[in-house]
DNA sequence: CTATGGAAAACTGCATGCACTTTTATCATG
DNA sequence: CATGATAAAAGTGCATGCAGTTTTCCATAG
């Protein structure tokens, strides 16, 4: 019984995989900071298991783009260099602006309803004030608009980037005005989609990318170093 | 001895790097086809070492997308089902649009000397006639518009993307007529670019990858079923 | 007090082995 | 002849161990 450790009832998945999972949140939500080093002994003996599949774990972090490694040297939580970050902010703002553009004509009707409601209701949100609940919403609200583009691999694209942002969008509805000024923005997107108007959705899709990026870089300047 | 085995000289990188690299140009060449069995020990033979940095090669090979895995199952080459292959083009198309647009005002004089110049020696290819060596030169004519973007993460995309799609896009060459086709496709591109046209960059290399879709996607159903 | 050399400690790359799961082959039964 | 049970074979998931590389640390020279 030294290897059985189901540590959750349902699909968790393999060993591997929760490692995977675990690690890519902590560095996504911060606690591991980009330059912090990953060595396979810590790990295995944080997650309680050997250094195989910690090195499997690593591999597809490395294939993921969220650490990296080069041979015989620990894995490193990647450094996300000012030039890059704003190269992956433009990404993906070109990338929302896709998808944005093809939800405004291929979104189905459940879909535009179900896109309409849930940006209404999310003005409560914005009254109550709470940035992790606004921050919630705000992911469903993005990930609605890939989907909607009904373009599986756009989709993994778009989820892909955001995911490495993350990161760096972290504390942006701290900022204040910023939870209001969201909405509006949306509010230009999500009109422009139901009136299927696809450029300006592309558009506002893009601008509201575009704003995000100002406001984190600052975030980022002062926490990167 | 038994386990330093450099093949060649130079920057292969480790073994596992190696064999993700053969394993992949396996898959995208057309060698293995898709839903054939990848099975760790027959792997460990055939690249003669043990199963350990075989398993680490289909993790990372998984994380690629080139194979799925699923747990306790061997690994299978992927299928790109008819849908996906779809949105796998379509991304292409958007990506490569974007790529051109931002090339059209980003690229500086060298970029636009080299474009130009290699473009223009690419006549010969078209002329001689022979698929391969135009295929390698197209690759490189892509890879220079991703390049001419200046942006890191939309290179990361592009490569990624056209990475998937190269199967589907092998024998697209060797339609009669394909070649010349091609190059007066790449003449409009490039022509928008040295212009700076960046509305018209997108536009024709949108409309290139179109094309190739439509080129590929008959070659795909007759090979993939 | 800073630079330098080198040995020890720490860590990675890969091989091997065992437990558990899936697949395949075998055979009895309707 | 098909069918379902079941045991053997094949295969995956992970642990452990060893060889080789990198990092750390400390003694010694400048």
């Amino acid at each position: 019984m030294t290897q059985a450790k189901r540590k959750t009832v349902t699909r968790t998945g393999t060993t591997v995989e929760q490692m995977v999972r675990a690690i890519a949140d902590m560095i996504v939500s911060g606690i591991m900071v980009p330059g912090e080093r990953l060595d396979e002994l810590s790990l295995a003996a944080r997650f309680e298991v050997s250094r195989t599949p910690v090195r499997e774990a690593l591999r597809e972090l490395g294939a993921m783009g969220l650490v990296g490694r080069e041979p015989n040297r620990s894995a490193i939580v990647k450094t996300v260099e000012e030039a890059h970050l704003h190269a992956m902010f433009e990404a993906m703002a070109e990338l929302e602006g896709i998808c944005a553009r093809l939800s405004a004509t291929r979104m189905d009707a459940d879909e535009r309803h179900a896109l309409e409601r849930e940006h209404r209701a999310s003005m409560q949100l914005v009254s109550a004030g709470v940035p992790e609940d606004y921050a919630a919403y705000n992911t469903e609200f993005h990930n609605r608009l890939y989907r909607g583009a009904h373009n599986d691999h756009l989709l993994e694209l778009a989820t892909q980037t955001r995911a490495r942002l993350a990161p760096f969008r972290h504390a942006q509805f701290r900022l204040s005005g910023r939870l209001s000024k969201s909405y509006e923005e949306h509010d230009r997107i999500v009109t422009a989609i139901l009136r299927a108007d696809a450029t300006a959705a592309g558009t506002a899709a893009y601008d509201h990318v575009s704003i995000v990026s100002d406001a984190s870089t600052v975030f980022a300047a002062v926490r990167g170093g």
